[in-house]
Parts: structure tokens; C-alpha cells; sequence
DNA sequence: GTCCAATATTTGGAGGTTAAAGGAAATTCT
DNA sequence: AGAATTTCCTTTAACCTCCAAATATTGGAC
């Protein structure tokens, strides 16, 4: 994967459209960074789920349900916090209740919506997942303190720009 | 999709993260952010992309041929310049096939190769999309050249210390 | 009380991604 | 030559994402 090759796709690319839109290169450069920062750290993060039978979206669903105080919380409300389609939460939690690390009933209150709810196997794989991840620096460990942070403030002001945050006040 | 609500998951999820294990929710914040900005400009490009049939992956394979003087390309190369798995190149050059975009055939110096070669259909579909996405900024016309630029930098150096590409000489 | 509209979730389908396995062709080794 | 290895590509199998179309339940209007 990490081919370290002396040659870079994406600064190639950015030539190429710099000989016919000037104007446009570095947007298209920063969009396809984005694209392929994701893959790599991604990747790395899958690598060390790995061991714990994890993927990352279903790390960030079992981490989410660990975080509430009763460990549950209906599936419409896991989607709007983990940012996915609601039909990705039932995906993901659909495999999880197969594995015993999550259970799923109707909520007495409105028999219209699911809850799920972690269950102590999940709380002990989440608890051990989380402890490797953060040992890994969530595949970041090569960078200063201040790259990480000037990094996801830059990509914090990418969000207000297309309207995923209101601005800071 | 833009909910733009008051709230924001990923400060949510730093806060949390910050009571628990507090040396290290920087970095999930980080690559929450990461993800989470590629899926939003991911979403954004595709709009864009729509009109024309085209998906951001074959939209990236479609522009490599385009770049070429030939027009063609064997797939191995595809996947290393797209930085993409060889099955993705078979997937996405395979629909394009289907729409009269691309032609596949044998390489004759070496029979195991398989060329694919962009059509004058499959130039004229990408010129279109490129001006679309040229003039949509890809996405990112709320930000600054600056922003814009700075992001990139940010990413490669992302991408450096995570052996994706060579340090700067 | 009924009926209709809104809400919550699941299902099915199209695409994308990767890993693993297999066939065919080229190359290398003996 | 002949055999073994490597390379190139495709296929299959998991998973993830989204969208659009059911289903079921609630709640408000009449």
C-alpha cells in the first residue's frame, strides 16, 4: 500500500491541470488530498481493528453506545451522531447484535423506534479497541501536536464553508 | 445532508474524549474530521458529477486517459497513478466499457496486459465534467486560496509521515 | 372514532473499496 | 528445452456508503 515511490500522482495531476486550468489546480489538488489522506489513515486504523474483529464504522457505533449512560440509544439518533445514512446504522449494528456485542428491542415508549443497546462483551471489546487505538495515535504518531491541531482546524473551516457547522460565534 | 445544526458530533466526541483519555483526543478529532470532510466533498463532487453519468471514481479514471498522449493505458498503470486497488480499475473501467466511454484490448507487446483506451465520446463526457467541476471549485469555493492551499500542505505532510510519499528534499 | 400525514426503521440495489485466489502469459533458472 | 516463479488481470466475497421504496406506528384533523 505505502508504496514510497519518488513519485507523487497527485503533484503529477496538479501539473497536468496547471498546463490547461490554471486557475484550478489547487482546488483539485486539495480535493483529491483529502481523497487520499482518508484512504491511508483509514487503512491504518482498520489494520489495528483489525485483531478486535472491528472495522471502523463499527468501532465509532460500539464507541458511541458506550458513551451514553445507559449504553443505548435508538438507531435514528446513532445515525445523526455518527453523520452516516440511517440505513448504514442498521448495517452496522445489525452485525454487531451478531456478534453479542449490542442488542436491539423496541423502545416501550414509541414502538416505532429501535434501541440498541451495548452489552458487557461490547463494553469489553470497545474498552480494548479504544486502548489500541489511542496507543496507535490513530495512525498519526509521525506528526507534531501542532499539525494535528492546524490540520483539523483547517478541515473545521471546511465544514462551515459547505454548511456541515455553523460558524464559530 | 448539510444538517447545520447547533451542534457539532466531532466536538461532541472530543469532549468525551477529552474527560477519558486526554492526551489523545486530538488525534480523534483528526481523523474524525478527515473522514468526515472527505465524505462531504466526496458528496458535493458527485452532485456535480451526476449530469454527466459519471461517478468521481470513473471520473478519475476517465480524466487519466484523457492525459495520456495515446489516450490508453494497461490497467495495472491505472490503479498505480489513481493510487487504487487493481479490482476498483476493473470495476470502474468496466462500466465505462459499458457506456461507450472506453475500449479494452489486448496488449500486443505482452498479451497479459489489457489496455484500456478513452473513446472520443468518453474525451468529450470528460471535458464537460472537467469544466463542471472547474466551475463548481470542486466544491470549495467558500474557502480562501489561502485556506485552500494551506490544506494541501497540511495533507501532504500527513501524507509524508505516513510514508506515502518522500520528504521534501 | 376514522383517516391521513409525518416519523422511524428496514430492505433491496447500485457503486466503491480491499483482500484473497486463480488463470494466462512472460521471464528466469537449471 | 522444461520447470518454476513472477506478473497482470479478473473474479469473488466482505463491508461501507447512499438512495428509493416498503412497513409500521404515532399523532393530529375532522
Amino acid at each position: 500500500m505505502a508504496a514510497n515511490e519518488p513519485f507523487d500522482p497527485i503533484a503529477e495531476a496538479h501539473r497536468q491541470w496547471s498546463a490547461r486550468w490554471p486557475g484550478h489546480a489547487d482546488h483539485m489538488a486539495a480535493i483529491t488530498s483529502v481523497m487520499r489522506v482518508q484512504q491511508l489513515l483509514l487503512s491504518r486504523v482498520e489494520d489495528t481493528l483489525k485483531p478486535y474483529g472491528l472495522t471502523f464504522a463499527s468501532y465509532e457505533a460500539l464507541r458511541l453506545l458506550a458513551f451514553t449512560r445507559r449504553g443505548s440509544l435508538p438507531m435514528g439518533k446513532m445515525g445523526e451522531r455518527l453523520m452516516v445514512h440511517p440505513a448504514s446504522v442498521t448495517n452496522a449494528i445489525r452485525r454487531l447484535e451478531g456478534r453479542g456485542l449490542v442488542q436491539r428491542q423496541l423502545s416501550p415508549d414509541d414502538r416505532r423506534v429501535v434501541l440498541a443497546t451495548i452489552t458487557d462483551a461490547g463494553r469489553e471489546v470497545a474498552e480494548e479497541a479504544t486502548f489500541a487505538l489511542n496507543e496507535a495515535s490513530f495512525g498519526l504518531a509521525g506528526l507534531t501536536p501542532e499539525q494535528v491541531s492546524d490540520a483539523t482546524a483547517l478541515l473545521r473551516a471546511i465544514r462551515v464553508a459547505v454548511g456541515d457547522i455553523a460558524p464559530p460565534a
